[in-house]
DNA sequence: CCTGAGTTGACAACGATTCTCAACATCGCT
DNA sequence: AGCGATGTTGAGAATCGTTGTCAACTCAGG
């Protein structure tokens, strides 16, 4: 082998991925690609899109944010904790609570043994209207 | 009141909805609007691309089909039983098994109740490797 | 037939995401 | 500091799923 190191990426915390994180940590709710370029933008800074669109991806990867598609299929991402957890958010103004449900991660992996399927990984995300919101 | 009725929409059996249904009844895993449009025209059937889509959102709305976001957020559908159930997909082939957990159902209620959120929707899926794939 | 409401299809429009690729920034080394 | 190798960026084009438009069409019912 030419090296103990599995062949390390180098990734690089340029001013645009510092940008990236920055917004992340001015939001605490899931935000689109879109609305996180548009806060940076706002700010003075400037990202390209597309950037942004990279670091949020890189960042998912490396498990320090989470992405989950709303209900229109958009990505929305939000800096999380690093343990895994599920999400309560609100349908109409974002506010998200960071459950979790020990009992249903058995609950999947019985289901999953019972069929014989294997490797499993899941999704689950409760959607409802917040209590700031039901101010009718 | 004009009619006791609910104003009924008026929904026609025509040729391109059966076609729709005809095909959905014809897999037995999740597809997307391209692969069953695909497939009907295959069959020597022609049906308009935004047709499909209009019959299987109608579909959805009545509760004969479910749809679902795949990992990378193209809606997926299937004929399901109308009851609330998830699905336990498999990861490589697309094999389906509809599963229920009336716990989960009362842990998300629970949950959502407890921070005061209403109106509540889940989404839950459990992404896997079935055992027909398994055979390395 | 006639008429009105539901339906369709070709195509444009849209919007989120990804691709392209030349210019640029950074790192490791001397 | 100077230099190459390599990772990174941005502007815009391109992709692609999905929805909107609207005139033509279908089909009961009278
Ligand atoms: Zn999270
Ligand atoms: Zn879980
Ligand atoms: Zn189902
Ligand atoms: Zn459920």
């Amino acid at each position: 082998m030419t090296s103990t190191e599995p062949a390390r990426p180098a990734v690089r915390p340029t001013r645009q991925r510092r940008a990236v994180t920055a917004a992340l940590a001015a939001f605490d709710d899931f935000r689109s690609a879109q609305e996180i370029h548009d806060l940076i933008t706002r700010q003075g800074d400037s990202v390209g899109l597309a950037t942004v669109y990279r670091a949020l991806s890189a960042l998912a990867d490396s498990g320090e944010v989470d992405m989950l598609r709303s209900e229109d299929g958009e990505a929305i991402w939000r800096r999380c904790s690093d343990t895994h957890h599920h999400h309560l958010v609100c349908r109409s103004c974002g506010a998200t609570v960071e459950v979790e449900g020990p009992a249903v991660e058995r609950w999947t992996s019985a289901i999953a043994g019972e069929h014989g399927y294997a490797d499993i990984s899941h999704t689950l995300e409760i959607f409802g209207t917040c209590p700031a919101c039901r101010v009718s």
